[in-house]
DNA sequence: AGTTCGATCGCCT
DNA sequence: GGCGATCGAACTG
C-alpha cells in the first residue's frame, strides 16, 4: 500500500475530498477506509476555520499540502483534516467517517463499544478509534505517523450533500460520501 | 482578563 | 429529537 503523493493533495479541495473516498488511513496498528468527507474552501466559505486568515491554529491549513490539521472541538473531541491546495492556499478536507479495516479489537477498546458500525462513524469517533490526538497536528501524511494510502477497492458511487453541524455557509454541497455505506455518520 | 461560541457525542425522554 | 458536557481559540476592552 503506497502512500498518496503530495501532488494528490496539491489540488482543488473539492476534487481532493471526492477522491479521498475509498482511500485508507493508518495510524499505529489501526486503519480504516474513508467513506465520508467534507471540503472547506479558501474563498466564499464562512464555515472554514481559515476564513479569517492565518492564526496560530490555522497556520497548518495555509502550509504545504498532504499534512494533518487536527483541532479540538466542544471541549472533548479531536477532528482530523487533510490539507489540500498548494502552499499558501487554504483548502482542507475533514475526514468524517471510516469503515474499520485493521486493529478492530483495539478500536473497540478505545471506543468502549462493540458495534463495528459505530467505531468510526463520525469525526470525533474516528480519531478516538485510531488514537489520533492534537499531538498529530501538522504531521506529514505522505510519510509520517499517519499515512493515507491508495485503495484497492473498485468503483465508488459518490453521494453529495450539504455539510453537517455548521451554521455559516451551510447550504454549499461540499459533503461527499460512499452511497449506501453502513459506516457513514448520516444518510 | 473576561466572554463567546463551536466542522460533536452520547444520554435522556 | 433535544440537550448538556467541557475547554481552547479568538476576539473585546
Amino acid at each position: 500500500m503506497t502512500p498518496l503523493a503530495r501532488s494528490f493533495y496539491s489540488r482543488d479541495a473539492v476534487k481532493v475530498a471526492r477522491e479521498l473516498l475509498g482511500k485508507v488511513i493508518r495510524h499505529g496498528g489501526t486503519s480504516g477506509r474513508i467513506v465520508e468527507t467534507e471540503a472547506y474552501l479558501e474563498t466564499g466559505d464562512l464555515a472554514a476555520h481559515s476564513a479569517h486568515g492565518v492564526t496560530p491554529r490555522t497556520r497548518v491549513i495555509f502550509g504545504p499540502p498532504g499534512h494533518a490539521y487536527v483541532y479540538f472541538i466542544y471541549g472533548k473531541h479531536a477532528c482530523l483534516n487533510l490539507v489540500a491546495e498548494p502552499e499558501g492556499s487554504a483548502g482542507c478536507v475533514l475526514i468524517r467517517a471510516l469503515a474499520p479495516l485493521e486493529g478492530i479489537p483495539q478500536m473497540r477498546r478505545r471506543r468502549g463499544i462493540e458495534r463495528i458500525e459505530n467505531l468510526a462513524n463520525g469525526p470525533g469517533k474516528l480519531t478516538e478509534a485510531l488514537g489520533i490526538t492534537l499531538r498529530d497536528n501538522g504531521v506529514d501524511v505522505t510519510r509520517g505517523r499517519i499515512l493515507v494510502c491508495e485503495d484497492d477497492f473498485g468503483n465508488i458511487e459518490t453521494g453529495v450533500s450539504a455539510r453537517i453541524g455548521i451554521t455559516k455557509s451551510a447550504d454549499l454541497p461540499l459533503r461527499f460520501f460512499v452511497k449506501g455505506s453502513r459506516f457513514i455518520s448520516r444518510k
